[in-house]
DNA sequence: TTCAATAAGTTGACATTGTCAAGTTAACAT
DNA sequence: ATGTTAACTTGACAATGTCAACTTATTGAA
């Protein structure tokens, strides 16, 4: 008795992965700020106070959607550190390219995987950890492979390298999903500058 | 009768002026989500609603505050503008460094001044917008500089070289702010790293 | 099969918040 | 002096997160 889609009758059955859906979906629909409990439970068809049952609070379920948000880039990268067959050049290219696609597609999303409603005063939960630091990792694993590839200077400390660039590939991000810049055609053209920019002396 | 310094008898006197001191020094404090127009107008000393003679809203009055930041931030940047006896590539540095120890020291404020509560939705006033948009233009102005110096390609898109290199200071910062990068120690370290990164091939 | 333990869901209640409406007080220009 | 208006007040309301106490269904052991 667990096949009807929706509502069933006392116990919904997958309460916990409906919320998670549901929510995201609210989420990416309204932004972060928009999302209520007693909406969200509205709109699932159960209690206010349900969730509860399955989520501590609502830092908690926020670092439900985040994981998953984590899950999704962590695949991205996966895949783009798959793609061997590309020149180092192009494959640095279409790492900036990917996380600033990512997080424009996703910008309600990112906002929460990346924001302070999360990480400030140590809001995230152990599983949200789990799941963002092989993230936070894979961008130095990435950094030392591109200066074993000669792209970028392999004397360099790779973790101050790679907050850099990381930092570099965030700020742009927010700049955009913040609404400072407000210009979505350009986004491209800036993340080509951006590749520019720290090849250059590497290039030739 | 204006020179009592807090409450006065009815009329306050100063009310919008203290509103703004108070409120910048509990957002100093404890930060941006932890303000609520009540807890400011029982710190003051004035009912809940008197705010709202000198404020349409909290968003307005939260716009007040970003203002006296972008005004600060101007001044910094004036200042480092102004000191030509240094080499380009040291004031390149310092550009950088002070941007970044202006956000380090007056996180909840820059958070506010260049996070989404202000700018998403078209939620800044007239009046915000007045004192930021010189903030963002400067960075132009500065780029065009560095690139007439020699620092920077002169054939690049001045706006789009900008756009990258405010990017990553922001970014950086912002990684810092939300508290995910979490040791405030490297971040001078940091900071050096991105100055050569963008000056590397003009460096010798 | 029965039945107790427990997981899942419900209503009631409360404090906090932003904000509106309607009233009050003081300042100030005529 | 007097009336207009700016500054401030209390009362009220809806939205929200969350706790406590209760109810209903599921499930595993007897």
């Amino acid at each position: 008795m667990k096949n009807t889609p929706e509502k069933l009758n006392y116990h919904h059955g997958d309460l916990r992965t409906t919320l998670l859906r549901v929510a995201s979906e609210m989420i990416k629909e309204h932004g972060i700020e928009a999302l209520s409990l007693r909406k969200l439970a509205a709109q699932v068809g159960v209690s206010r106070t349900a969730p509860y049952h399955h989520f501590k609070d609502k830092n908690a379920l926020l670092c439900g959607i985040a994981e998953n948000g984590f899950e999704k880039l962590n695949r991205i990268n996966q895949h783009g550190f798959e793609e061997t067959h590309l020149s180092p050049h192009e494959r640095f290219s279409r790492f900036i390219h990917n996380y600033i696609r990512f997080a424009s597609n996703n910008a309600e999303l990112y906002e929460l995987m990346f924001g302070r409603t999360i990480w400030k005063d140590k809001n995230s939960t152990q599983e949200l950890r789990d799941c963002a630091y092989p993230c936070f990792q894979f961008q130095v694993t990435m950094t030392q492979q591109w200066q074993q590839q000669g792209l970028l200077n392999v004397d360099d400390n790779a973790l101050r390298v790679s907050q850099v660039l990381w930092g570099t590939v965030h700020g742009i991000a927010k700049l955009f999903i913040d609404g400072i810049y407000t210009d979505n055609s350009k986004v491209e053209e800036i993340c080509d500058y951006a590749v520019n920019m720290f090849l250059a002396d590497n290039k030739q």
